[in-house]
DNA sequence: AAAAGGCCCTGGTCGC
DNA sequence: TGCGACCAGGGCCTTT
């Protein structure tokens, strides 16, 4: 289940490869992900150059000469890269869109579940529907309990729910809304509207280090990008609430709840979170 | 308008 | 050991 982190570690583990490179083929072996990979994509991309690869929220944007190729991971998304004169470069069963570049390397999409995407956007990539109306990059100045403030006035939804909304934040999945809303002792169940500045602050201030941290885990298991199963290394963090349920709070020793809200569970110590 | 629920999909786990 | 039921999850889309 890629988070931002993840993606974040992606990105910077691939873009060495692509970066500068021309596209020399592209091979969709199961155009079936959460939208239909366009078949056109085989004839447009061959022959464009790659100038640089960014992120946007949990999106990789591939920037080339004429277009941009948006990756999406869904959950069971990964990505590898193959070099040139690899021996093994079969692909596997899950193993859906190749990205040849004019070295001979392959970067490989892997998605059992197939909720990721490919799609291929001309002009500002910004514009695309699934980019238009996202929220703040959490880890800029952007997003600040100000903005959360002032966006929950009079709203009722719960703030576990609200901080996994896009529109709000973007990049706050399920396990980070767990472990952030625990690091700021705020019950998952409070209704965003009823959440002042000074618990949005500690809010604010948890996803920015967790995520940080996060990254910076990442980072140190970027060598395994290359001729490896794509995974980062650190997906065996410890949680201090996600998944934990029925387990002692590492920090009160009470006894870890788990709820529904929104149909995903949430995790969280009833001592420590109010 | 906001909020709630549905849906896409596969692999892993559990009970029988 | 096989098999069905169920769950997880991101996030867009539809319904209320």
């Amino acid at each position: 289940m890629p988070e931002l982190p993840e993606v974040e570690t992606m990105r910077r583990g691939i873009a060495p490869y692509l970066t500068g490179h021309r596209i020399a083929g592209v091979v969709i072996r199961n155009a079936k992900l959460r939208w239909p990979i366009p078949e056109h994509l085989v004839k447009t991309l061959p022959g464009l150059e790659i100038h640089r690869v960014t992120r946007r929220a949990k999106y990789l944007l591939i920037d080339c000469s004429g277009g941009t190729l948006i990756l999406h991971l869904g959950m069971s998304g990964s990505l590898r890269l193959l070099m040139a004169m690899q021996p093994s470069t079969l692909p596997e069963k899950h193993d859906h869109f190749d990205l040849v570049l004019d070295d001979g390397a392959i970067m490989r999409l892997k998605d059992p579940r197939r909720f990721g995407a490919v799609l291929w956007q001309t002009g500002d990539v910004m514009c695309h529907p699934l980019l238009v109306n996202l929220g703040p990059e959490p880890l800029t100045a952007e997003f600040n309990e100000k903005l959360l403030y002032d966006k929950t006035r009079g709203c009722r939804v719960n703030i576990k729910t609200l901080l996994m909304n896009s529109q709000i934040v973007v990049g706050v999945g399920n396990i980070y809304a767990n472990e952030t809303l625990f690091r700021a002792r705020i019950n998952p169940k409070i209704a965003a509207g009823r959440i002042g500045l000074s618990r949005y602050k500690r809010l604010v201030l948890a996803v920015k280090d967790i995520l940080t941290r996060a990254i910076k885990a990442g980072g140190s298991s970027l060598r395994d990008f290359v001729n490896s199963d794509g995974k980062p290394g650190y997906f065996q963090q410890q949680y201090w609430v996600y998944g934990r349920t029925g387990q002692p709070c590492r920090q009160c020793g009470g006894t870890i709840k788990q709820i529904k809200q929104a149909q995903r569970s949430s995790f969280y110590c009833p001592k420590c979170q109010r």
